[in-house]
RNA sequence: GGGCGGGUAGCUCAGUUGGUUAGAGCAACUGGUUUACAUCCAGUAGGUCGCAGGUUCGAGUCCUGUCCCGCCCACCA
């Protein structure tokens, strides 16, 4: 017997665990079945779960258990991510508590120090998402810091450094002074800025006296110009170009040069040019062979090229400083409030400094392929229209910067001769496993961005490169995996670069794909991306803002079938999320409602076979089948292929509502109601026969409660989520008992038979009958109509709450109302108020005449009965005689009113 | 500056290739609680589909223009 009441919590952890104990989501190879495979976005160790989490989550769980319904050979690996920078910053911060940076402990021990903060919070966030019910195959729980995902890593670095994309050069990145390192242009946001646009004069050396005026909103950089640029068209400063000019501080000659890249419109149309602070002037600088000199550090501070009077000083103090002293000596023309873009680090929050300095970069392989993987639809985005933002950023991709001068992720595998040159590749080492010779080397000091790692992600956790470890994975079996679920967010960070480096690491470095060959090689063959959930107002979840519920105190208070499908109900196709607590609660009522579904059917009789369908249809005797049981049958199988079509579609809420209405109102609200008048074996066998199917149906997005009723009801011995479901043909062939026919016409005289229920229970609320049962209804209706009433007449009735309802030649002096069937009268017991019922009925007949008469003019018009389609046609003949059958009904009964009094 | 998405009931959103009288949930209001329902059921009201044109027998749906909101990209210092 079921429980009383519904309580997710209890259930959902003991089923969760069952579901371990039994090695329900291992993989499986059955060598002749397809395979499905989805490689989880490894969430951050650092990470807490957020509904990101949760909605991205819950939706891979739906597509795994549905493969593992529909009998494929199912593998989800689950990982998490050693999140780079951001474990980094978090230790650092330890640290600083002690009063302590990473050079006072060294690399060893910091080193050490991360991996114990790893140990202790990096698993939170899985146990956190087990809580979800998420069926990932544990055992091959990956991270990306594992000894042989370091080796895959390492060995994707060595083949592309081999092949050429890989290399070392001094270019101009984005700094970031918190963290020390350099980031790629991807991690670096651009915000708008409050500035100051500063008018500075720069005396022209061979003409003192005459100024060239520079407009800049970084002054604090003028210690690092090396010339001045103008439009070389640009009238203005003609004569100048080939002259010099005095930099105002730390004063010395330098050159007035002209370049096409400087505006001419803008600020004076003179460009003040330091090479080593900004990537327009470092282009220039390039190609006027201008050296460079930074005048900023490392850590932000100016440095002893600024000069004594401004080193060791904050670069933002620094611009004050320096637009003061312009202003003293009479440089400054004025200064302008100003309002910019400026980029800021993702991680640490402050502007990026465009510095020079060493880097490793890649140059991405593939790129046409990894186009072409997507345009031919071999990689397929939904919603589609990410593909255009992909290919954007693939016609305009720059060289990665990969290397990152943090301590915590994979050591570049680069060596360097002790005492040697480090800048002549003669005296380099690279190799995954490092130089035999130890002791003459000193290994890079960097690590490689944490996305350069993630970029691999299908592939390592399959066992690339290892041949042996991939044999055992299954890598040529689960290998291009099926689904992706990530945020458009991380297109480019993540999903791009996961295309590439497969294309590529698959193979030898060919210059030229052919199409088997991408196809082969992708590591994915769809792309789903959800929504950013955002909170009521709209806003971005966010700590600061403190919008963001407590998924786990969600989950504590609607269970987690409640909180999966309530997100899932308000995550549209790939729209932005607004968060509703409501709809987790109507999540959970979902699942109660399912759950009192079975304790209604539990009243009736256990007896019979309830352990396979077969049993179940057995116990259908044709005898005692009715109209309703087909129509509701009839209906299932629809409801199963639309529901069918919309998951083929990845349009989850959709598929849910499908579900939902099904279940709710066509369900529950009728075939319930209607088959309590007559609980016999075929009406039990019926309703175990609806609520297995959905169950079924229902399970892959809450898998708990339908676990837990499943095993309640007695539905076998087999776990649900090892239970196969077949599409609806089956299910018609499994019913072939049952003649489904006929079963649109009877559908039809069951939508009927609602409709009048649905009018005549109207009218009743409309005199307030609502609470008589002693109410008397009298219908109208020619003989054909007369028999489909009669039919259900019981049915009729017991919904009407009524015991009265009878048939009449006559139109009465009663309130009415006209339904396809005929004209229901309800007697009002005498309470009629006549005025206020023939007014009633006036707005009606007005309504309906203007019904008409759109109607009329339709089918009037000679060039809709020439143009438009036959069916249209006939439909709207069909509405016309209807309506006007309704109106005529309407008429006489208004006839009768008048006739008394 | 370029690109993308959105604007439909008080709120959140559906609305398939243009086709019968534009839907659902929530909120509101009214009534009821009967063999499951810390509830549930029944009913009522609420919309000139952002705005202006156009194409069409027919436009929420297609086209053009326009106004808002959000996001992404971009070397205006």
């Amino acid at each position: 017997m079921i429980e009383a009441s519904y309580f997710p919590n209890d259930l959902e952890q003991k089923w969760y665990a069952k579901w371990l104990e039994n090695d329900l989501f291992k993989r499986k190879i059955f060598p002749d079945k397809t395979a499905y495979t989805i490689v989880i976005p490894p969430p951050n160790v650092t990470g807490i779960l957020h509904m990101g989490h949760i909605l991205n989550n819950t939706i891979q769980d739906v597509l795994i258990r549905r493969a593992r319904q529909k009998n494929q050979s199912v593998f989800w690996i689950p990982g998490t991510d050693h999140a780079g920078i951001s474990l980094q910053i978090k230790v650092e911060k330890e640290l600083a508590q002690q009063n302590k940076t990473r050079y006072d402990i060294g690399r060893e021990a910091f080193l050490d120090l991360a991996q114990k903060w790893r140990e202790k919070h990096g698993g939170i966030i899985l146990d956190q998402l087990k809580k979800l019910g998420i069926s990932c195959d544990w055992s091959a729980l990956k991270y990306t810091l594992d000894p042989d995902y370091y080796r895959a890593v390492l060995t994707t670095f060595v083949k592309w450094y081999r092949q050429g994309y890989i290399y070392r050069g001094l270019r101009l990145v984005n700094w970031c002074p918190v963290s020390m390192t350099a980031l790629s242009d991807e991690e670096v946001i651009m915000r708008q800025q409050n500035s100051s646009l500063y008018y500075i004069k720069y005396e022209i050396v061979e003409k003192p006296g005459t100024f060239i005026i520079v407009a800049t909103t970084r002054p604090e950089t003028i210690m690092g110009d090396v010339a001045v640029a103008v439009h070389p068209s640009d009238e203005r400063y003609r004569d100048f170009v080939g002259l010099h000019c005095w930099r105002p501080i730390l004063r010395e000659s330098i050159p007035i040069i002209a370049d096409e890249m400087v505006l001419k419109d803008f600020g004076t149309g003179a460009l003040k040019i330091t090479p080593a602070h900004d990537a327009v002037d470092f282009e220039i600088g390039q190609r006027h062979e201008l050296a460079a000199i930074g005048v900023i550090d490392k850590n932000g501070k100016l440095n002893r090229f600024a000069g004594p009077e401004f080193a060791n000083m904050d670069r933002f103090e620094a611009r004050k400083r320096v637009g003061e002293y312009l202003q003293k000596n009479g440089l400054l023309v004025k200064e302008e409030i100003y309002t910019n873009s400026i980029g800021f680090s993702e991680r640490a929050g402050v502007p990026v400094e465009p510095m020079l300095s060493e880097q490793w970069f890649l140059k991405y392989p593939c790129v046409e392929e990894a186009k072409l993987a997507v345009q031919k639809g071999f990689i397929r985005f939904r919603p589609e229209r990410w593909e255009k933002t992909y290919i954007h950023w693939l016609d305009h991709i720059k060289d990665w910067c990969i290397s990152r001068q943090l301590w915590w992720g994979h050591r570049i595998p680069v060596w360097y001769r002790k005492g040697k040159d480090r800048n002549d590749p003669q005296n380099w080492h690279v190799s995954v496993d490092g130089p035999e010779d130890f002791e003459n080397w000193d290994q890079d000091e960097d690590v490689l961005d944490t996305w350069f790692s993630s970029a691999i992600w299908p592939l390592a956790t399959l066992g690339w490169p290892d041949e042996k470890a991939m044999a055992m994975m299954g890598f040529d079996y689960f290998y291009p995996t099926a689904d992706l679920v990530t945020g458009p967010d991380i297109i480019f960070f993540w999903v791009a670069r996961m295309i590439m480096s497969g294309l590529n690491l698959l193979g030898d470095g060919e210059e030229r794909l052919s199409n088997d060959e991408i196809r082969r090689r992708i590591p994915f063959r769809n792309v789903y991306f959800t929504g950013i959930i955002r909170d009521h107002l709209g806003r971005k979840m966010s700590k600061s803002l403190g919008n963001s519920p407590d998924p786990l105190d969600l989950i504590e208070k609607y269970g987690a079938d409640g909180v999966r499908i309530g997100l899932l109900s308000m995550a549209p196709n790939g729209q932005d999320i607004l968060f509703s607590e409501d709809r987790v609660a109507q999540g959970k009522k979902l699942c109660t409602k399912l759950w009192n579904s079975f304790r209604f059917r539990q009243q009736g009789s256990m007896e019979g076979d309830r352990s396979s369908l077969a049993a179940i249809v057995e116990r259908i005797n044709d005898a005692t089948l009715e109209i309703d049981d087909i129509a509701i049958l009839g209906k299932l199988l629809q409801v199963m292929d639309e529901f069918e079509h919309a998951m083929a579609d990845y349009e989850f809420s959709h598929a849910l509502q499908i579900l939902y209405t099904f279940f709710w109102s066509d369900y529950c609200d009728w075939y319930i109601e209607i088959s309590k008048i007559r609980i016999d074996g075929t009406v039990l066998a019926i309703h175990d026969l609806l609520l297995r199917q959905l169950l079924l149906l229902f399970h892959p997005f809450i898998p708990f409660v339908t676990e837990e009723l499943w095993w309640e009801h007695g539905y076998g011995t087999k776990f649900l989520s090892e239970e196969l479901l077949g599409n609806s043909d089956e299910l018609r062939h499994d019913l072939s008992k049952i003649d489904f026919g006929k079963v649109e016409i009877l559908s039809e005289e069951i939508e009927h038979i609602r409709e009048l229920v649905v009018a005549s229970r109207a009218l009743k609320a409309q005199f307030e009958l609502s609470s008589r049962r002693d109410v008397k209804f009298y219908f109208k209706a020619d003989p054909e109509a007369q028999d489909v009433i009669d039919r259900h007449l019981r049915g009729i009735k017991h919904l009407l709450l009524t015991q009265f309802f009878d048939k009449t030649a006559e139109a009465l002096q009663l309130p009415t109302t006209v339904v396809v069937l005929g004209a229901i009268y309800i007697d009002t017991a005498n309470s009629l108020n006549l005025i206020a019922e023939k007014e009633r009925l006036k707005r009606e007949l007005e309504q309906l005449d203007q019904l008409i008469e759109m109607n009329q003019e339709k089918l009037n018009s000679e060039d809709f009965l020439k143009r438009a389609p036959q069916n249209i046609i006939a439909g709207a003949r069909n509405l016309l005689a209807e309506n006007r059958a309704k109106k005529k009904e309407l008429e006489a009964v208004l006839l009768k009113l008048s006739t008394i009094n």
